[in-house]
DNA sequence: CTTGACTGGTAATGTACGTTACCTTACCAG
DNA sequence: CTGGTAAGGTAACGTACATTACCAGTCAAG
């Protein structure tokens, strides 16, 4: 595409940054079929002309912003530092690092503009689903995968499993917070989420005592 | 889908009923923004005048579509039959209710639907949730605190349980059949999602086997 | 049959928006 | 300093849409 290296005009690099956040704020609020490229413009001012040079029409902005929204949202979950920790600790850390993405406002925005747009754009659903849910659920089988093989533990469909766990922080908190019906979880409350998630992962309601311990094994 | 021509007295309550099927097909294949009350009528004939009188405005057309599909799609919980039964069986029957109504065209509809709208709309959005997600939470909150009081389990936070729960089956299977990247899972799939979520649920995974069936206990 | 209330169809109105044509400015080489 | 090139800005164009008006049928009752 654009294989410009020397830069000639004031950064056109914080030019396109500045649309992309300011189309952020936009879609992300209003959606994207009733947002206009008027009111981006209105938050950085300049001119209409500055966003189709840069991203051809609607479309592009769109599914730009969509792309690396959840690209670099979800790219916390590849980072490693699961070595060597027992699996209560790696889901913990897991899972805390979910719910901190899946309630970050870039995330809860993708959620809430892609959803009736991926008829529209397939192939953008499916980039968003692979980089983002699927992803994270793709990365925890994989840890899944190597508790087995230590014999920790004893799954048969490690993927199933793993989509429940990605689920269970999906719940309706989540479902809430996107709707605008309450402020995203405080530090105690998401570490609360978490415990009580992942314990119910590990043992199982049947499991948990009334401190959220495991009972027995 | 008009039921019958010969009455040439479409009896207010038929032709409501008509526009809002109608409705449903547009609204939760476009999204709220993106739909034309043209396209509407298109569906069913007539003038657009029917949709005014009997809805006032675009808003009002939407609000009902949504209160009511909410409203019908998750009455199915409401009926009991959960009596004298174990709990295991009890969350399995929960469970596959739960598992149809999501990913009934309804519902997944409201979901595409309502996502963008809700900030536009908060009062809409709360009704959605409350008879939606939230009834579903609160009555499965009812049945684990019952299950608590027999002494089959011990459990502190009923609700926090069951949100995870819920939560469960609108984990990334949902998600792709709401994003239109698969269809709605066969019955044998469903039934294969909901044993999974509930055996996680009761047990973990440290008290599951190959199998399925639970380890100890 | 006449009246009245309602429905269907067409069209008008006012507005908003995506996109583009055209002008204006800033930067660069020589 | 000058001419050329590309980006920035203004305004227009064409369209689509929510909403309303207007007129023509149509059924119910009197």
């Amino acid at each position: 595409m654009v294989a410009d290296s020397r830069a000639k005009r004031p950064s056109q690099d914080s030019r396109r940054t500045a649309i992309l956040e300011a189309a952020a704020q936009v879609f992300f609020e209003q959606g994207y079929a009733a947002t206009s490229i008027d009111a981006i413009i209105e938050r950085i001012g300049g001119s209409k002309r500055n966003i189709y040079n840069e991203f051809g029409n609607k479309e592009g902005l769109f599914t730009a912003l969509v792309s690396e929204s959840a690209d670099t949202a979800l790219s916390a979950l590849s980072v490693g530092g699961f070595e060597g920790r027992s699996l209560n600790e790696v889901l913990l850390e897991f899972g805390r690092r979910l719910l901190e993405i899946y309630m970050s406002p870039g995330l809860i925005g993708v959620y809430r503009s892609i959803m009736p747009e991926a008829l529209r754009f397939p192939e953008l659903a499916k980039d968003f689903f692979d980089k983002g849910p699927g992803r994270a659920s793709d990365r925890l089988a994989e840890v899944l995968a190597e508790a087995r093989d230590r014999g920790e533990i004893d799954l048969d469909d490690c993927h199933a499993a793993a989509d429940h766990f990605v689920g269970m922080f999906r719940d309706n908190l989540h479902l809430r917070v996107v709707l605008g019906l309450r402020p995203p979880p405080s530090p105690a409350e998401a570490e609360a989420a978490v415990t009580s998630a992942v314990g119910i992962f590990l043992h199982g309601i049947y499991g948990i005592d009334r401190a959220g311990r495991p009972k027995g094994r």
